[in-house]
DNA sequence: CTGAAGTTTCACAAACTTGTAAAGCTTCCG
DNA sequence: CGGAAGCTTTACAAGTTTGTGAAACTTCAG
């Protein structure tokens, strides 16, 4: 236990290292990206983390944010896949761990948004009637994203197999 | 209950068609994807809209909104490259048109956030070094967001070729 | 030049987000 | 069992974001 408790109120802020501040600019693109920000501090922070998995407190403890507050972002991140619980052995605490595929899961749920600007195309196609400026917006509309699905599916799927043989293999 | 849609303080409201409905409902899932709701709504409003351009009257009285939140809105949206000011002829209003490729231009704001995201990947492991836990995992982020970029940039230019073919010839 | 139509800007209020403190749980140890 | 450590939940306050109304500005017709 390295731990060097310093009651004192003054600064228990930690000396920032080069790595933690690559992690908390990275939680700034996440967010402009539509990332709630805690989520996205403790996503990056678990990304970073020198071991193989941190404890709650311990994440807390690092941004110098509440346990509440690292208690939600969790909750948020491990329902959309982008973490993992893992059994803690012999101890009170949970530790949480980075998903393998969560690269795969983040580009995914954008995907899922493409189907939904498809299918939004179809009702307004349904609506407008394809003979009129509106329709005719639409219609492209629809072609592109009808592509952009299927060739990011594609994609996904070769990453996925060149991932596996790489994880096989040599 | 299907009561009947009384509104209450039943002032200028105009009847939702089905086509406003569809634009409505478009718009949110572009809020839920981050963009600003007013901006997201004007620019659903131009997409939708049945003639070839809109005044910004046109969009305000339609969304029931204030003259002011579309003016904001549709700075925005040009700057962004979503929509277009053409010159009215002999009006005193401004005429906004849908620009042609505002989908690929959504798309490749995506693509920067991917480079983006391999920078950050690198910072990491520039930090963290290529031998530690968090090394490599920055290192599998690192080829993912390489890959996705590098496809993505593909497909899209595979898509405006396409759609070059289908405009010059049939 | 004057007035009307239309657009933009700006201060402000309403609504929504977020993070915190503190209380309440749960788990494990002795 | 009793207690301590840690996690979760909740009410609330601080901080943002957003859209409005009104005034200022621009453009055009007569």
């Amino acid at each position: 236990m390295t731990e060097t408790r310093r009651p004192a109120d003054a600064e228990t802020r930690r000396p920032a290292t080069a790595l933690h501040d690559a992690a908390e600019r990275l939680a700034l693109v996440f967010v402009e990206n539509g990332m709630q920000r805690m989520a996205a501090r403790v996503f990056c922070a678990v990304l970073f983390a020198e071991r193989e998995t941190v404890t709650a407190g311990e994440i807390a403890d690092q941004l110098d944010v509440s346990a509440g507050a690292v208690s939600g972002a969790i909750k948020t991140l491990i329902t959309v896949g982008l973490i993992q619980r893992v059994p803690a052995p012999g101890s009170r605490r949970d530790h949480f761990r980075f998903q393998t595929d969560a690269w795969a899961t983040l580009l995914t749920s954008k995907n899922n948004v493409l189907d939904v600007m498809r299918q939004a195309a179809d009702e307004g196609i349904a609506a407008a009637g394809i003979d009129s400026p509106a329709g005719e917006r639409l219609a492209e509309m629809r072609n592109f994203y009808a592509y952009m699905l299927q060739e990011t599916e594609r994609m996904l799927d070769r990453w996925r197999e060149y991932e596996a043989r790489g994880r096989a293999g040599s």
